[in-house]
DNA sequence: CCCGATTCCTGTAGGC
DNA sequence: TGCCTACAGGAATCGG
């Protein structure tokens, strides 16, 4: 479930370990992942090192001075800072050795993450250069919202997890952001009013914020993290609450399949 | 263009 | 105890 402030709370942990050091080594265990890691990527990456650990929604950007590497972590992916030495277990699917001995592991069972590499801008990259504003960007406003939503009769929680719409909102942080605002998540994006937008907006900022700083401390020690709710679902004020009171008005929540996914809301606050 | 359905994969939970 | 099925979720892609 990396949604953005797990892929966030990733790159603070493993930048301080990768940023200024050589990469010696890329070991690619299964180059199957959701595509497959590019041949001949292992020696593209020799011995250039590592400038920046940058995100974009949800992927995360290892640059350097010749490309950039894209890393995803899908659905499923969880990333963590090993001695290199460290036998790999199942899943552990690649390694970036760099110097002083370390090295940046990727545990993926389900193989929906990506490793691609780009010699050019990475924000010209096709899965990088379609997606929307970062929610903390100003760019993200009630009004863009707005703007962008006339005419779309998908429902709004499916419009908010487009990447092309905002990034980095999945599954999870959507149903939190609708349920703060007071939207009905089946609702027709084309149907909210431009002051609710503003309060959707103001939402995904404040819930990804609470998140992000819930991952600076249960997950300090991410990297050993796996990925799932864990301490986070205790602050969740709606996802998987199925059948438990709404902590505001009381009344049941309830859960719902919107767009192939599960939702949940509160059926009496959210309209 | 827009949207719903499908697809990739595997660990886990629940039913029998 | 163990097998079987349903389900979870990110996001590209396909089909209408």
């Amino acid at each position: 479930m990396p949604e953005l402030p797990e892929v966030e709370t990733a790159r603070r942990g493993i930048a301080p370990h990768l940023e200024g050091r050589r990469i010696e080594r890329l070991t690619v265990r299964d180059r199957r992942l959701r595509w497959p890691v590019p041949a001949g990527l292992e020696g593209e990456v020799r011995g250039q090192t590592v400038l920046a650990v940058d995100r974009r929604g949800k992927y995360l950007l290892l640059r350097t001075a010749s490309g950039t590497l894209i890393l995803h972590l899908g659905m499923s992916g969880s990333l963590r800072v090993v001695g290199a030495a460290d036998p790999p277990a199942t899943h552990d699917h690649l390694d970036l050795v760099v110097e002083g001995g370390t090295a940046l592991r990727l545990t993926d069972p389900r193989r929906f993450g990506c490793l691609l590499w780009t010699r050019g801008d990475p924000a010209r990259h096709p899965l990088i250069a379609t997606l929307g504003p970062e929610p903390f960007d100003a760019a993200f406003s009630g009004e863009y919202l707005f703007r962008l939503s006339r005419g779309r009769r998908c429902a709004v929680k499916a419009f908010l997890m487009d990447g092309h719409v905002v990034t980095g909102v999945g599954n999870i942080y959507a149903s939190e952001s609708l349920f703060l605002a007071g939207i009905h998540p089946a609702r027709a994006a084309g149907r909210v009013a431009r002051t609710r937008y503003g309060r959707l907006a103001e939402a995904v900022r404040t819930v990804l914020g609470e998140a992000i700083r819930a991952g600076g401390t249960t997950l300090q020690d991410f990297v050993g993290a796996d990925g799932r709710p864990g301490h986070f679902s205790r602050q969740l004020r709606v996802y998987d609450r199925e059948g438990e009171p709404c902590g505001v008005c009381g009344h049941l929540l309830r859960r719902r399949v919107i767009a192939q996914r599960a939702a949940f809301f509160c059926p009496r606050c959210q309209r």
